[in-house]
DNA sequence: AACGCAAGCAACCGCCTCATC
DNA sequence: TGATGAGGCGGTTGCTTGCGT
């Protein structure tokens, strides 16, 4: 069992002051943060390295952007949600100047409710449905090695680590309804294809 | 004005993964 | 190859603020 690394004597917990702040920042801009562990140290903060890391990303680097979430950041979250799951980190990762403990937060107090309430967030076989679709993507991959296939067990990765992939209807619905079921509407395929394919590939998460 | 409640958000905790030895 | 350390992630907590009564 390792002993946590914030129970060290005399390390301070809580809000950050201002002059905390200040000294995080200067010293990150001066020597960058190669060793979290060991900045607080060199720095001179009675802070744990996480807790430093933690503010630094979610409040103080300074391409975060604050305020309320645009309409078009908020479609993209419930999208990914339907993909991804939990897994804010990667979410994040297609908002640009967001953090993954904003929209985790920002999940929770708004778009949570609001899926609730509208019924979205529903499907009790989500996980057994994506074995099929992973099985499907396979076959796809190994048939045609289509960006389909290959895009679909990548994104089945990505999903794998604790969470069930393919929660609700949406990447299902989106790809796999009219990849595989044989409803084509080709025009709308393509575009829903691009839009994910941009996803992943802004992200930088394709295999 | 005072109180209670709910929402919002910053920060902590514990676990997981990966790199290194 | 297993042990260990560090970074990263998601879940959760608890404080602050705003609003209704």
């Amino acid at each position: 069992m390792r002993t946590p690394c914030c129970e060290r004597m005399g390390l301070k917990k809580g809000p950050w002051t201002a002059e905390e702040d200040h000294i995080l920042v200067s010293h990150i801009q001066r020597y960058g943060h190669g060793n979290w562990r060991a900045l607080p140290k060199q720095a001179g903060l009675l802070r744990c390295g996480k807790s430093c890391r933690l503010r630094w990303i979610n409040y103080l680097r300074p391409d975060i952007k604050r305020g309320k979430f645009s309409k078009e950041e908020e479609d993209t979250i419930l999208k990914l949600h339907q993909i991804l799951g939990n897994r804010w980190s990667a979410i994040a990762a297609s908002l640009p100047g967001r953090t993954d403990n904003e929209i985790k937060n920002f999940w929770h107090t708004h778009l949570k409710k609001r899926i609730e309430k509208s019924g979205v967030l529903h499907n009790g076989n989500a996980y057994a449905s994506s074995h099929m679709i992973l099985q499907e993507a396979q076959d796809a991959s190994s048939t045609s090695s289509s960006v389909t296939g290959n895009m679909m067990i990548a994104n089945y990765g990505l999903a794998s680590r604790k969470n069930p992939p393919f929660v609700g209807t949406g990447f299902y619905g989106a790809v796999s309804s009219n990849t595989f079921m044989g409803n084509h509407d080709s025009c709308q395929l393509s575009e829903e294809m691009e839009f994910w394919y941009n996803i992943f590939i802004k992200s930088g998460q394709t295999s």
